[in-house]
DNA sequence: TTAATAGTGTCTCTCAGACAATATGCG
DNA sequence: CGCATATTGTCTGAGAGACACTATTAA
């Protein structure tokens, strides 16, 4: 990395240690980091996000991205620990949010998304993250129905809100829409949304309310029977479901 | 966002211009933010990485990417202008590196790289930017060849010095080279490596020096072909090369 | 002339899209 | 029973991999 030196982060002793004593005592601006996550599930054939209702400044009362700061207290007693990892912040977040146990949801890093001006509080740079919660743990994420302050948006409700979300986060969403659909034509993300069993069916439904098209039932289960022989997919003993009649149960493998 | 209750992040006011002046006069630990590249570029038939020499601490003397600090001192005159963006700062290190002008590469954001202990310095968050320098301008990379603090590397070359990257640069070269992989197959990075003109053999050693695999020279050329009826590439005037015989030269389109 | 690469043609296999047909079981 | 969905099957066309073949030209 080359220093940048008009805020003095090149000051350079001759052994590593004696630098380090050095550099500490050195002041340069810092811009804080966020982490925020794209929490998307279907639900109902229909692909939804939750989001938050701000209730502090800035950008009060507007719905937003849950997400928050990036834990960083250095440990005096032991300095190499410099606080919490962006993965760990991430489930942090996630977990505070849903209520749902650490790592029943699939989550990757999205981007991050830094522009001058985005947070009227000082620079702050935000590493998006996008996680997948399966349908069949949605429900129990909105106990506070009466207040408020989180719920699961329909990508046509954020339209229909009529404002913005909070800071970038239009962009952030933007941004993990196409990563969703781009991803799951070519990745097993979709059986991340889906309940740890399966109909052909309902497997479909994701895959169509990703990306927002009908897919030919006929072909999609030919589609499906291929990853049955590849096994990516297994039956499973509980060989019913209803909907309109019975359908096999499958799981996903690996 | 979730404020962080710890570090004083939820003090509330009534309008947020109030907010703003008591937030500003608040303390809380911040990390520092890096920007770093991994400069790719095809030459001879094999894929090479930029890696500067580190004539400072910390990793004094082990190679790394090339990188820096990002810019956030806010203008005092301007509170909107919070520093230097993202794509900025790595557009600003792209130049300094090469000496090319500024959008003669190709240059995306590939991941976000923060795990605590990182950099021995403090708490470091470095962004990481792909650029892809087409073969025609990675010689002119080079001009300061006596100087041994900056030149490419296949990725031969990188495996046998023997140590690691500095920081957590391995990683991060990684993630690139995987990126760069797959990205190849789906999107047309493969002509931001390739001169603006361009053979059908040229385009296919970048494919291979990228995959590190042989492509049947007549099957992509039948590819070749079919972009060439979809309009990605279209034949050039000058219609000549020289390998071991003549073939017709072509451009990549929009 | 020769050798290496450009460029064409062919066969096979896989997979996707369109669409026909049968099976099943809930109402 | 009737109908929606599950499940199977067939036809066609696009594209990938393997491989044979001809054309061109620098050395």
């Amino acid at each position: 990395m080359t220093p940048n030196t008009k805020i003095g982060h090149e000051y350079q002793p001759a052994t590593e240690a004696e630098f380090l004593v050095a550099y500490k005592k050195q002041k340069f601006p810092k811009p804080s980091v966020t982490v925020d996550l794209t929490i998307f599930t279907v639900v109902d054939g229909l692909l939804q996000v939750l989001l938050i209702l701000r209730d502090g400044h800035p950008f009060k009362d507007c719905w937003a991205l849950p997400g928050g700061y990036l834990n960083v207290e250095e440990d005096e007693t032991d300095p190499s620990n410099q606080g919490e990892d962006l993965e760990e912040a991430a489930h942090r977040e996630l977990e505070e949010e849903t209520s749902l146990p650490q790592h029943s949801c699939h989550l990757e890093q999205l981007c991050t998304f830094g522009k001058s001006g985005r947070d009227p509080r000082g620079r702050v740079i935000t590493v998006a993250y996008m996680a997948l919660v399966r349908s069949s743990l949605a429900p129990l994420i909105k106990p506070k129905d009466d207040a408020k302050d989180a719920r699961w948006f329909t990508l046509d409700e954020i339209k229909a809100l009529g404002v913005p979300l909070a800071f970038d986060h239009d962009t952030i969403l933007d941004t993990a829409i196409k990563r969703l659909r781009g991803k799951i034509d070519y990745s097993p993300v979709a059986f991340d949304l889906v309940p740890e069993t399966f109909t052909v069916g309902e497997l479909r439904l994701v895959y169509e309310a990703v990306k927002g098209e009908t897919y030919d039932p006929n072909n999609f289960h030919r589609r499906f029977k291929r990853m049955q022989t590849d096994g990516i997919i297994v039956p499973t003993k509980g060989k019913r479901a209803t909907l309109t009649r019975t359908a096999a149960v499958y799981r996903f493998k690996r």
